[in-house]
DNA sequence: GTACATTAAATGTATGTACATATATTTGCA
DNA sequence: TGCAAATATATGTACATACATTTAATGTAC
């Protein structure tokens, strides 16, 4: 559907304007989405996005420092997400021996079989980015980065 | 920058997953960049939406509902954007006579001047879609707007 | 015209974000 | 060695999101 008509704005100043808009509004979009399939998993974005940098890590523990470092969000909490993993049972954190001040997060047996179970829902498969063809979901990368350079 | 190098992920799976990735980094760049600008104003890019919203319909007033149904994010909760509007002195609610159910949020000459203020910082300009050409923010819209058919 | 459903808004609760500050530990340098 | 700076994490506060529930007013069916 036409940005136009998803926010109820006849008219933008500029395509720019209105490219700005779309965007923020289309990441929204897509992060209901996902939310949405994470319901029933009792999961949020960001706590499933630090269970997968663990599983990345496995078996090998990740400080909090590194868990920040691969957030798509850095400015996010990772200490309180832990948290919630932690009373979920789905990672296990203790003070590391070596430098006292860092901690080791592990995810689970319990975090491992929960991904599994949502493997396959990952990477907005089926939810609205799979409209594109390949081409145009590179010549999107493309533009993407030049936002950003 | 490349999104591989922005969160340090070497592999996509594919140009669909990379592409998703990209388009919540990039919008997350963007609200925080725009989050910057605004923060000399002591004002949220949310309560920011709602002005805009209300001075579009000034002299006339708002309701909630008309509020959330032109709000990006329609889930969140206008009432309470309100409430920090209303302490800021830059909106006031009243009950509406008619239908004693609904209230009329009008803007103050107060946030009426404060938008005044913040004019051209809006949009996005000068934070990095500007970095497209004109006709690459089109593209970008066509694509977007595929994304969410 | 009374009862029930619908609508508008507010409120409660859990989670997350953004940012400042606190606390403990380690590092580095005089 | 001793002490300040840097580092790792946790905590506090304000704000926003997501979703369920509550309250009041209105509409509707009988």
């Amino acid at each position: 559907m036409k940005i136009e008509d998803e926010i109820k704005q006849s008219a933008f100043k500029n395509e720019y304007q209105k490219a700005y808009i779309n965007l923020l509004f289309t990441s929204g979009y897509l992060q209901q989405a996902q939310a949405a399939l994470f319901k029933p998993f009792s999961v949020t974005l960001p706590q499933y996005n630090i269970l997968r940098i663990l599983r990345g890590q496995h078996p090998k523990p990740a400080t909090i420092s590194l868990l920040i470092d691969r957030m798509l969000d850095k400015t996010s909490n990772a200490s309180r997400i832990v948290d919630k993993l932690e009373a979920k049972e789905l990672v296990t954190r203790k003070q590391c021996p070596a430098d006292r001040r860092t901690v080791d997060v592990l995810i689970t047996d319990k975090g491992l079989e929960l991904l599994k179970q949502m493997d396959g829902m990952e990477g907005g498969k089926g939810i609205g980015i799979t409209n594109l063809t390949e081409d145009e979901a590179t010549q999107l990368n493309t533009l993407l980065d030049k936002i950003r350079d």
